[in-house]
DNA sequence: CTACTATCTCTAGTAACTAGAGATACAAGG
DNA sequence: CCTTGTATCTCTAGTTACTAGAGATAGTAG
């Protein structure tokens, strides 16, 4: 092992990723194939350490796997214009905007259910009446 | 079949779930089994309606299978405080108010990386030097 | 040399469904 | 009554993004 070489736990502590998750992106093709030791071990280098952080850091951002993989593709070849980078984020910065309407609709509702519902029993309990209501007469917005 | 019964196919269009869902929810035990015809179709009443329907709703509102679970088991014994309800629905609540914290910072980092990358080639694109960063010292905030 | 930890491969499990194959049932039109 | 077309049946397998565990080998520290 020389001095550019580490081991997949050694690659999991820098990366914050947990091992077995790192054979699994292996597995799927987000992260070449590294060398083995004599012992069969995965040895990396800084080329995986990039490529692992690159994709980790997009993992957190909220990145599919197959957005992942397009803006890897995308990286490995780094002489287009970078309109298909810009698209990918812009894609997914909508996917983000949705999904916290959807959760403010939700807390909204959940906070007005919790709030109204007293020292009761679960027989006249309100949280139970409103997730029982198919109505959905209850609802303040209609998104869902 | 008679008034009060109805088939897979009613029961999905009513209530807005899919017909395999259903059956699916059957299988995990959410729902129980329904009466059959003689030719073996699922032949469903209004007890399996209304909690299909509080099923569907709770799911909308992103409770787990679990929850609901623990859920259907206090609205099947209702002489109870509603105590562990609303404990359930806190808890939910709070799931949640992370889960808005997280997607903010993300949507704000998203329209960062997007609005800092004009119209340069991949070689030089913000977005991709941003995701590559393994230091993280782009982030405005620390959530990730 | 002996422990102990890390790593190896492989399978299977998770949540919450969705999709498809191949077979049967039912409902309406001629 | 027969045909056609849709609905339903069961079963298996696929999805996403991992996680957990078994049983075997490798590497390391004392």
């Amino acid at each position: 092992m020389t001095d550019v070489e580490f081991t997949i736990g050694h690659l999991a502590k820098t990366t914050g990723c947990k091992v077995p998750t790192i054979r699994y992106y292996e597995q799927i093709g987000l992260l070449p194939t590294p060398q083995r030791s004599t012992g069969n071990h995965r040895l990396y280098g800084p080329e995986h350490l990039n490529r692992l952080a690159f994709i980790r850091h997009c993992r957190q951002l909220g990145f599919s796997q197959s957005a992942i993989r397009e803006l890897l593709e995308l990286t490995d070849n780094p002489d287009q214009p970078c309109d298909a980078v810009t698209r990918i984020a812009s894609a997914h910065l909508e996917q983000v905007n949705k999904r916290m309407a959807r959760l403010m609709a939700l807390k909204a509702e959940l906070e007005r259910m919790i709030e109204s519902c007293g020292d009761r029993k679960i027989s006249n309990c309100r949280i139970v009446e409103t997730l029982a209501d198919q109505t959905h007469e209850h609802c303040i917005s209609d998104r869902h």
